[in-house]
DNA sequence: CGATTTCCATAACGGCTGGTATATAAGTTA
DNA sequence: TAACTTATATACCAGCCGTTATGGAAATCG
């Protein structure tokens, strides 16, 4: 059994690039949510037929998995990258910094796919909303890790809990994808990240 | 011009309640959101016909702002009992209780209707979206103008920025819409809310 | 009692949804 | 060149969407 057709060297070879096509379904993911998505929208952006589509990505569902699999490489990096940091406060700040980056980029949507993907929708979108919100519990698990070793090493004060403190940088992360979405501005999300920063116990 | 048919006296009465039809209707946009409530759903929840409910509340639009009406006076009334708490901390902390208590509780749709459709969706919800965006911004006006004063009433150190402690608060309550939605447990937002207050400045 | 007015139920509308069958074009292999 | 394999293009499918026309039932008014 094969992971993925190896390209095959007999036939017509397909006349777009897969990454190219995956990164525009992306983009309208993005922008509009699983269902706000048509297939008309997803061929159009990505500028290929249905059955094209249907060809090289299987169908709607599988396309939207790919594409978040994309998402987590590429966009939502800066959140793996931010539990490296060595303490905890620099976790917390390269954690919003970097998420009011990504929800402010011209070149991008604005807001997170995770929570756009989400929230409540139709019927036909829960397996999707089970596939994200489990993504997201897993990201929960690893800050949830990092904070019980900042805690072990002594970065937070005696009182304070490292599990509550996760949760409430995931909460502020969430209200800033969510006022992102809602055209809140560069200016009032660099405040709101910068009022968490000076809450945030230490330093 | 006249704001509403005041009861016709004459022709056959209605046999629905209008007031539990519309409570029905907001349980449905309230737990799928505005795309993912379709008539078919509605209608069975609010247990009339199609064609009463256009008579009785116009479209889907029309009967999504008047659902939107009653949550408002109902269920986020919290928000405005709120602002009235004579210390700033008071405001906190009647807020994030009282929105732990609206997105847990068992008779409700756990979220905020709010999130819900202010979140990116499908072209014809544009109009919705900005609605509610709308009535979000009027709330948050609302907020600066309670912490401007707060900060004249020396609630807070000379040091804090209350524009940027109104928007903390609503992206924490936000974040915790969000989680609600995603199923997150009482006892986990409650950390949250805990969490946030112990951060939240002064006392 | 009609006459009138309004509501309810059924069924249908055009349009859009995600998904496909068919036919043709464009390559590689022999 | 002939055979084969795969991609593309067009058209189409059943099913659902929000919305409405139609016909009859139930109430009040004169």
């Amino acid at each position: 059994m094969e992971i993925e057709a190896p390209t095959a060297t007999k036939g017509r070879p397909r006349e777009f690039c897969v990454d190219a096509a995956l990164a525009a379904a992306l983009r309208v993911f993005w922008s509009k949510g699983y269902e706000g998505a048509s297939m008309a929208d997803l061929t159009d952006a990505m500028g290929i037929t249905k059955p094209s589509l249907y060809a090289a990505f299987g169908n709607k569902e599988a396309l939207f998995n790919k594409a978040l699999d994309l998402y987590e490489r590429e966009k939502a990096d800066y959140m793996r990258a931010a539990l490296e940091a060595p303490t905890a406060r620099g976790v917390a700040e390269r954690l919003m910094y970097g998420a009011l980056d990504m929800y402010t980029c011209p070149d991008n949507p604005n807001g997170c796919l995770g929570v756009i993907s989400s929230v409540a929708c139709g019927a036909e979108a829960e397996c999707i909303r089970e596939a994200v919100v489990e993504r997201g519990a897993a990201a929960k698990r690893a800050m949830l890790d990092r904070f019980a070793r900042a805690k072990a090493e002594g970065d937070f004060p005696a009182d304070t809990d490292p599990d509550g403190l996760a949760q409430f940088l995931i909460a502020v992360n969430q209200g800033m994808a969510v006022q992102a979405g809602s055209g809140a501005s560069r200016a009032e999300l660099e405040r709101l990240v910068e009022t968490s920063l000076k809450l945030w116990p230490g330093r």
